[in-house]
DNA sequence: CGGTATTTTGAGTATCGTCAAGGCCAGTGG
DNA sequence: CCACTGGCCTTGACGATACTCAAAATACCG
C-alpha cells in the first residue's frame, strides 16, 4: 500500500472528537478548534504559566497532573488546587493568571491559542456557552473544595480530598481503582504539596493518613497507594452529609 | 400639571441602567431586562432560595447582605459565603441550587424570571457574554476567599475577612469608612455566623478580635464595628503578599 | 546495594475546641 | 422608670488537636 488513506499523519493534529471534555460540540466547531490546538508534553516541575503572567493559551490535560499554585514573594507557595485529565486551565480574555500553573507528574497538554480561541469564543455562541458551563464546574467544584476546607480536623480535611478525588477523578488516569469491590486510590501528588493543598503540615497530613488507618477507615499501602477499606465512615469524616450531594457524585 | 411627563410611576418598574453591575450593557439589552424584572423586598434571616431547589428566579442585590448556606441533614448549616450590594446570586440553567441563600439583614433584590431570562441569555450574545464575565469573577473571589481558609491560624482568617471585605465591598452599603485616615469597617454578619464562614467556633472568633486588638491592629469599638490601627499589619497577618494581588485590590 | 530524599514517628509547645460562667445590650412588662 | 429576661458576645479553664524541631524509618534511584 502506497499513500495511507486516512487523515495525515500530521504528529500536531488533535482529534478533539474523541474528548470527553468536547462532547457534544457541532464538529464544525470542532475542527475549528483543532486549528489552533498543538499538542505538547512538559515534563514533571514544570511552570507552565507564572503568576500575574498572560500566557499565550489556553490549555487542556490529556494526561498528567498539574497544580494551580500561589507564589509568595518570600518564594513560598501556597496550592490553590489541582488539575487533571479532562479539566482545561488558563486565563480568559486578557485577564492575566492569578494563579501559577505547574506539573506536578509529566503532563501531555493541548494548548490553544489565545488569540485565536478568543476570536473563535467572540464568532461563535456555541464555544462560549461551552465555556459558561466549563466555568459553572468550575465554580462548582471550587465551592466544594472550600467545604473541605472548612473542616477543622485535618483528618476531616484528608478524607475530604481522599472523597474529592474519588468523585472527579473515577475515571481518569488510573487514579482510582475498583478492585473487586475493594477501593484503591493513587495518591497523585507528594506529602508536602496535599500539606499545602489542605492548609497544613508535612507533619500533620502523615498523622492524618496514620490516624485514618488505626481507625480501620483506609490502609496506606505505598505513600501513593491507599485501600479505602471503609467507604461510609470515610465519608462522614469527610463531613458526612455534605459530601452526598458534591458535585457529580451520582449514585 | 395633568399627567406627568417622565416614565409611568410603575413601582414595579426597575432602572438597571442606574446599577453598577449593569453598566456597559446596550440599552436595548437592557430594557428587556427590565421588563423581567421584579422589585422584592426580604426581612432579615429569611430563606430566598432553599437548597436543592430549581428557583424561579436569577437574583441581584440591590441593598443588604445574604449568605450562601450548606443545609445538613442534621439541620445544621455551613456558610460557604456572603452576598452583598452588586452581586448576583442564583443558579443557572436548570442547575439546582447547591447552596441555600438566606437574607442576614433586610434586603432590597431583583428577581429576574428563570424562564424569560434563560431565553434572552441565548438570544443575547451579550447577556451570555455578560453572564460568563460575572461567572470568572465570582471563580476569581471564591479561590481569593479559599487562600484565606487556608491560613492556619483563626486570627489569621480573621484578618483576611477584614481585608477582602474592604477589597470587595470598598463603596458598598457603607460597609467601609476611610475616616480622616483611619479604617472603619462595618461587620455584617453576627460571631456566629462569622465562625462558621472561618471555619471555626464563636469562642475563637471572639478570641482573635480580643488578640488583634491587643497587638494593637484593630480596635472593636462594637461587636459589629471595627476601626483599623494597623493597615499593614492586618494585610500581614491575613497571608501578607498573598492579598496584594487579590482580585480587585487596585492601588 | 548504597545514598538521598521523602515519609513517618516522637516529644514539647502553641493553638483551638469545649464547657461553663459572666457581661453587655435590647426588648418587655411591671 | 426600672427590674427582668433572653440573646449575643466575651472571658476563663481544661482537654484535644496541631505545629515545631528532631530523629528514625522507609521508599526511591542509580
Amino acid at each position: 500500500m502506497t499513500g495511507s488513506i486516512g487523515p495525515p499523519a500530521d504528529k500536531d493534529h488533535c482529534d478533539l472528537s474523541k474528548l470527553e471534555a468536547f462532547r457534544g460540540l457541532s464538529p464544525s466547531l470542532i475542527a475549528e478548534l483543532e486549528t489552533i490546538c498543538r499538542p505538547m508534553t512538559y515534563p514533571a516541575e514544570t511552570t507552565l504559566i507564572g503568576m500575574e503572567e498572560t500566557p499565550e493559551y489556553f490549555g487542556y490535560v490529556r494526561r498528567g497532573i498539574l497544580r494551580m499554585q500561589r507564589i509568595h514573594l518570600d518564594g513560598t507557595g501556597q496550592i490553590v488546587g489541582l488539575v487533571a485529565e479532562g479539566d482545561v486551565f488558563g486565563p480568559l480574555f486578557e485577564g492575566i493568571s492569578e494563579v501559577a500553573i505547574e506539573s506536578v507528574t509529566e503532563v501531555s497538554v493541548l494548548h490553544f491559542r489565545r488569540g485565536p480561541f478568543e476570536a473563535l469564543m467572540s464568532r461563535s455562541v456555541e464555544l462560549e456557552h461551552f465555556m459558561l458551563q466549563k466555568l459553572m464546574i468550575d465554580l462548582d467544584r471550587t465551592r466544594d473544595w472550600m467545604l473541605v476546607l472548612l473542616n477543622r480536623k485535618v483528618t476531616e480535611r484528608l478524607a475530604g480530598f481522599l472523597v474529592v478525588l474519588c468523585i472527579r477523578y473515577a475515571n481518569v488516569d488510573h487514579l482510582v481503582r475498583w478492585d473487586d469491590g475493594r477501593l484503591e486510590i493513587r495518591v497523585p501528588i507528594s506529602r508536602c504539596d496535599l500539606a499545602s493543598l489542605l492548609g497544613t503540615r508535612v507533619e500533620s497530613v502523615s498523622r492524618a493518613f496514620s490516624a485514618l488507618a488505626k481507625r480501620g477507615i483506609i490502609h496506606p499501602k505505598t505513600p501513593y497507594l491507599v485501600e479505602v477499606r471503609d467507604v461510609r465512615q470515610l465519608l462522614e469524616e469527610a463531613g458526612g452529609e455534605i459530601m452526598g450531594t458534591v458535585t457529580g457524585l451520582r449514585g
